[in-house]
DNA sequence: CATATAACGGAGCGTTTCGCTCCGCAACGG
DNA sequence: CCGTTGCGGAGCGAAACGCTCCGTTATATG
């Protein structure tokens, strides 16, 4: 019995693991996508499957922590983002944020797990968050008039993978990596100045609703990827 | 031999699941990326497994195809874009065609398929084009002055893909299918809008290179999706 | 040293998916 | 009638996948 006093060196190695599977299963969704598997993501941690399994007892319930969490870091980009006295560099922040940890990536999932309570909790607020972002910029004028919290939304997701900077990784071209994240950044900064106020012609179309996130989300069952295994069958 | 004079029938059916079949491939690999399965691809085109291995001795073989018809596109788009007499209106239509082609979705399959001669020379060529109709948009005065055709060509890619609308797609959630779509469009005005030499704020970084597009089309033996069953063995 | 405990890595099981082959069938021409 | 030509898809061997299970390794106590 420890009784809590100090943690147990084995235990420090499990909370380092479980960290490296977080990150590692952001990295390979990025760019495997809805395919991802299990075993890359070990792999990708440098930590055996055993290990992943006896951690998370599902992959389903792996792709939930992790969205759970990246949840949380969208709302606290949002509140820096907010906490900033400059409207304008407040809201580039927060996408400059959510870009940076590939909130994107978890898009491929949706559908393919339950979204829990906590979840949809997270999501209201950082809808608020957002909002309010988006308003306090439009109030100071410095915000193209109509350009809506979803315009913002897609747009992270759109931006939040690299194409090119993806696939060198997995290539392991690590000569041209830090050239393509460059790259990636610069695309980053034209699409943050075409947000900009100086441009008054109007965007195409309405404005997209919020349905386009809320309803990807429904889980539908024929969505093969992550637990075709299905642990609890239909109870209830 | 028919010699010319008038198809029969059954090669215009021929002719037409060719084209399915080009078409549907696009498709789906936008969804399915770099895992596309060719039954995916023949069901998608309404074809039959048999038709699509009659046509294309192989995966590789049909992606090539693709390929360089992709490439022809983009040419052709370019010809357009420098034939236009306004150098901005020739560059936001020329990258509105590719992304419209979803040119950017053949970057999946990159290092996974030999690249033909005949490949090399049409994107030797369309390099020459864009590098055009970015100098001349430069010269005029209405492009950022740091943006090089590398960033044009990313930023095609970058936009190539949309990650809600290509998912809804797939979830066959017709009714939001437009909605997606026009929010996908205000993202590429957006874009577009921060290419303008109304922005004077340099870039961050240099700019990047070529090869982040050349190198990784480079065969690499280990990259798996198209072809595991290899046709033809170590013929050398 | 022996023993107990706890977290580790990964071989391997059963299943699904995949690239591709093969064959029976339908549509035309004589 | 037969011959030709293109069609669709069942099914094969191989690979990948989600997940289980078990032998190994590291620490703690005698």
């Amino acid at each position: 019995m420890t009784d809590g006093r100090r943690r147990a060196p084995r235990q420090a190695e499990a909370e380092r693991n479980d960290r490296a599977l977080l990150r590692a299963a952001r990295e390979v969704l990025a760019v495997d996508g809805a395919h991802a598997s299990v075993a890359a993501i070990a792999a990708r941690a440098g930590v055996g499957i055993g290990s992943l399994y006896r951690r998370y007892r599902t992959k389903e319930e792996l792709f939930q922590r992790l969205a759970t969490l990246s949840l949380d870091e969208t709302n606290e980009a949002a509140e820096r983002g907010l906490a900033d006295d400059d409207p304008w560099a407040g809201l580039a922040g927060f996408i400059r944020s959510c870009v940076e940890f590939r909130q994107g990536s978890l898009g491929p999932v949706a559908g393919s797990i339950e979204v829990t309570e906590e979840m949809w909790a997270k999501y209201a607020r950082g809808e608020e968050l957002l909002a309010a972002l988006v308003a306090r910029a439009h109030e100071a004028g410095v915000l193209r008039p109509d350009v809506t919290p979803v315009d913002v939304s897609l747009l992270i997701e759109q931006l939040g993978t690299s194409p090119v900077l993806d696939q060198l990784r997995v290539q392991g071209r690590d000569d041209l990596i830090a050239e393509a994240a460059n790259a990636h950044d610069r695309l980053i900064a034209i699409a943050l100045d075409g947000l900009r106020a100086v441009h008054t012609r109007p965007l195409p179309g309405d404005p997209p609703g919020n349905r386009l996130f809320t309803e990807r989300w429904a889980l539908r069952p024929d969505a093969c990827p992550p637990s075709p295994r299905r642990r609890r069958s239909a109870s209830g």
